[in-house]
DNA sequence: AGCATTAATTTCACTGCTCGAAAAAAGAAG
DNA sequence: CTTCTTTTTTCGAGCAGTGAAATTAATGCT
């Protein structure tokens, strides 16, 4: 029945995760680093450096740099990523936008392509055809340089099948029912995994700021649509085993307004972009929703918002409500330490804290525990780019390292 | 920095891990039925349980009982946890009972000491006091007979506080704030552990049926409170590191009825006896609840309600709603593939089922995902009791186990 | 009674992993 | 050129698990 037995096989993979997660986490070390950041004997460091450096998966950097040149010992060589060993295809799928990139093992960024699409696209060509022709005219581009395409990610929004080869719902136009996963793997003769959004948030979140990489992190996207990962104490969690939760359509209002799901009352149909965009526009609740939202429609309307425009405002406080009872009624589910909100919506945060934190003080939780810490990030550092490259390098290291020496 | 470092002592535990939860899940078990149970091989079986013999843990059972005497080859002979090497007392505190048992390290009910509870009981006495004086009694009139109590064990509901060694907030009244988890185990000198209620909820769903042993389940308890327990693929979740939930206390109604923790428009304010009986006599939402509701006077509400009265039908149909939409809320951060009720309000069931399917289907998952498996358990199988013991009992086995060999 | 059959356990030789301590390596400082 | 100082590697254990073979303890047949 159980299959957990450990014996020396699982030890010398975890053993082995915890090197190359180390180097993830903290960039090329030194032999001697890299037995403090694991833990591990500095013999069984040397073993291992060892074998994966045979096994070509890192390498030793040779110290061009040596900044504090006057050390006194003997010179520490880092050991690195190799990065030639492959690269990986990253690929978001978004409302109004497609982007493609291509990364190297070491996590550096090849070449990258963008591209708008409008809720007919998918309509005029199929999803699989429209992305196996962006891919090949990324892998032509860079076919002499460039290491071999190892393996395909792709953040999509919306229910993942069981499989996980395509979606059973999405809010992009004509992509669900459609197994574009499955049919890429096919013709490409690549492994191609879907991530939902969410899911990844909560693994780009940790690569915001290091302080958050072993805490209990919500991470809540705000644009054109809701979505939320988690972490708990560096674990990501979330609904069944995708790692992802539906925050977006947690009901906030029965019977409210109508959402792009088609469901009604949900929080993202008052806090995403079209909501608010209804909202100012006094759209009745009804309505159906715009498909798309232009970018800087949304932000015009934050500008209006944040000079002060009424009916603007008012849709910012709307929405901040959704959010804010949304967070109080899942923190009675599960407590983070922190919430992170990001994403274009990060930027009207002002406009909405109060009435989040209106909402959240209605839950026991934050009455008795102390409000968490809520955090608005700029779309800088692109959390949900960060999450699928994390993940997606992750998941090779752990197929190359599992397998034989 | 971490120190997940895998060696042979992890191995070990792990393994050993593996054969004691065996034996905990299935009973007393042959060795060779042990090494299908575990995946381990007969040799390391073989190993491992001639430690734990030595160390008194398990012993060999003589087989008096041979039922199937005609097996062809070799007689098995069964090893199972040594029942005299241990008691733990379990003490059950609830809004109007306390209930203290004692179990002997194979989990069998060795005597039971059960008294109710006013709302006045802890401020004429400390809870110290009163629960150390029932101790007393437990163990003395066991003392010549039973193996030593080793540990102490206490169901609460409330919130706890950062050291678990008393209440931060709680709804038996004169509880929270006084340390008498830390208090008994100074007195006693004994490790005294407080877990919440809905955690135990989600350890004993377990026990209740062997298929949800390894299933994701929320566990609802309706009764004096509503309190919830989730378990995900066998792992046991939840907020902090308590795992349990604030179910009860998840907002359902802004500003809607008074709720025993003083918010407003919680699902407990609804759901819980005292709401449900609140709503049944028409008394104002916002009055204070009762502290504590006779259990006679639920079950006679759930009696009128079944032959069909008006407003006690109404007041069952409110509480189905509350939670059902605290469900279908809790389903966008997680969704579990059973929900299972318990608890005095169990009976109530068939009352509420309608509402709660009604808001179920407002959430975007159930849509998509199909509605979750609800069933009512009544309350003869004793889940809280169930998690309390084998929790217990667990952690019992981890401290044994892990020691020297 | 004696021998083959069957199934549960144990024994044995071996593998793979980690560890601590000691040795070796590679510069810097004097 | 010798003496630190710090990083890596080497070496000899120790430990837990494994497969295959041996042992043990009954049953069933002749």
């Amino acid at each position: 029945m159980a299959r957990n037995v450990s014996d020396s096989d699982s030890v010398r993979r975890q053993n082995r995760g915890l090197v190359l997660g180390a180097l993830r986490v903290q960039g090329p070390l030194s032999r001697t680093a890299l037995a403090a950041a694991t833990g591990l004997s500095h013999a069984s460091i040397t073993a291992i450096t060892h074998d994966l450096i045979a096994q070509s998966v890192i390498t030793e950097l040779t110290a061009v740099e040596r900044t504090d040149a006057r050390a006194r010992g003997r010179p520490a060589t880092l050991v690195g990523f190799n990065r030639t060993i492959g690269a990986a295809a990253l690929l978001e799928l978004d409302v109004n936008r497609v982007r493609l990139s291509l990364v190297d093992y070491g996590g550096v960024l090849i070449d990258r392509i963008e591209n708008p699409i409008t809720p007919t696209t998918f309509l005029e060509t199929s999803p699989t055809d429209y992305l196996a022709e962006r891919l090949e005219h990324l892998r032509s581009r860079n076919a002499e340089e460039g290491p071999e395409i190892r393996r395909i990610a792709i953040s999509v929004q919306g229910i993942l099948d069981r499989s996980a080869h395509g979606l059973k719902w999405s809010p992009i136009a004509h992509l669900a029912g459609k197994p574009f996963g499955a049919e890429l793997a096919d013709r490409l003769a690549l492994p191609v995994t879907l991530y939902k959004r969410g899911r990844l948030l909560a693994e780009g979140a940790r690569w915001l700021d290091p302080a958050l990489h072993d805490a209990s992190v919500a991470t809540v996207f705000v644009g054109s649509t809701v979505a939320m990962g988690m972490t708990f104490r560096g674990q990501i969690l979330g609904r069944s085993d995708e790692g992802a939760t539906e925050f977006g359509h947690m009901n906030h209002i029965p019977n409210g307004a109508l959402c792009r799901c088609g469901m009604r009352g949900c929080v993202e149909a008052y806090a995403a972009d079209y909501g608010v965009l209804r909202a100012a526009y006094s759209v009745p609740e009804t309505a159906t929703p715009a498909p798309a939202v232009p970018a800087h429609e949304y932000e015009g309307l934050i500008a209006r918002a944040q000079s002060g425009d009424r009916s603007a405002t008012h849709a910012f406080n709307q929405a901040g409500r959704a959010i804010g009872f949304g967070l109080s009624r899942m923190m009675a589910v599960f407590d983070p330490a922190h919430i992170l909100i990001v994403g274009p919506g990060a930027r009207a945060f002002p406009l909405m804290q109060a009435e989040i934190s209106a909402a959240l003080s209605s839950a026991l939780i934050c009455r008795v525990n102390g409000m968490p810490e809520i955090v608005a990030h700029r779309d800088e550092k692109e959390p949900i780019f960060q999450g699928l490259m994390m993940k997606t390098l992750n998941d090779i290291d752990q197929s190359d390292f599992a397998g034989l020496a």
